[in-house]
DNA sequence: TATTGTTATACTCTATAACTATA
DNA sequence: TATAGTTATAGAGTATAACAATA
């Protein structure tokens, strides 16, 4: 599954001040750190940003195409577990679960040891949408991904975990 | 100003597919720039929202935020250029800056050379109050990055300007 | 005519509060 | 009582279309 080998090198561009380069063996300072925490907090919403003015009307909006792709890879969820996974309130969920449900591509049943809980699962319909559309959804930021160097790639590649952790911290 | 060294290296989890594993020197194939791109772009979102969930109530939005932090560090701006910088449309960056406005942390005026522009330009108070608030803002972020490997941080400070490119294209 | 900004309007995304059903 | 889900409601964020002012 993994595309990442287990060490890869990285030559960046070169620093303009050589005194402020460390070794990579050392964390960063404090004020290095809040510096890199801010641009990276902004960079992550201006691409967020930039990738929504990318979006075709005909389709599904981001974030049912998000919720829908999170239950064909990961499904059945309950409510609860979906909203946690995508990182929004459950009654914020519950909408974007209710369009999906609409529109048939998402079952939604009562839980058989519990009758509280309700399972989300993609109908045939659904994930046959996912396996369909995903590769068209993604081709503006593939068709770039594909013209970055190698060491970019990996550097995508590793980043990608670690925004996965911290989303879920 | 550049934290990041000319060259590192990145020791990653050990792979669990040793075939998947590529030389760093090679470019992803197709399918797994396609794989990358899709988990890359909904992590990111995902990152957003988490992000969002963050936000202390008695704040400027984040976008009110971002807008103003631009301002600050890339001002004065016209309102394209601002927008374009946002990744948001003129009109959607003109009621956030209307905003900026009302509370006085923004001041908008005519330019002088093109009576259709107008100059936005971060006030005493907006400087003040990006200064003050930027690092309890960015304080959930930088606390787990701050407990990151040195690798990781170096991972996240190339992809931060991957990621900046990607959002200008 | 083209460009810059603005207003009007609508839709999506998200959250909080309150409610229902079940455990 | 506590938990899972839902409904009601409101606010933020965004876009498109139409308009005004200026070049």
């Amino acid at each position: 599954m993994s595309t990442i080998p287990s060490t890869i090198t990285l030559p960046l561009e070169p620093s303009a001040d050589p005194s402020a380069e460390l070794p990579a063996s050392a964390t960063l300072p404090h004020d290095r750190v809040a510096e890199l925490s801010h641009d990276f907090r902004l960079a992550n919403a201006r691409l967020t940003r930039r990738l929504r003015q990318q979006r075709a009307n005909d389709e599904l909006t981001a974030g049912q195409f998000s919720a829908l792709c999170t239950l064909y890879s990961n499904g059945p969820l309950t409510l609860s577990e979906l909203s946690e996974h995508e990182r929004v309130t459950p009654p914020s969920m519950n909408r974007t679960v209710n369009s999906l449900v609409a529109t048939q591509l998402v079952q939604r049943e009562n839980a058989a040891d519990d009758g509280r809980k309700v399972m989300l699962t993609p109908s045939e319909e659904g994930s046959a949408l996912v396996r369909e559309t995903r590769e068209r959804r993604d081709a503006w930021i593939a068709q770039r991904v594909m013209k970055l160097s190698p060491e970019q790639q990996q550097v995508l590649a590793a980043a990608t975990l670690i925004m996965k952790e911290l989303a879920e911290s």
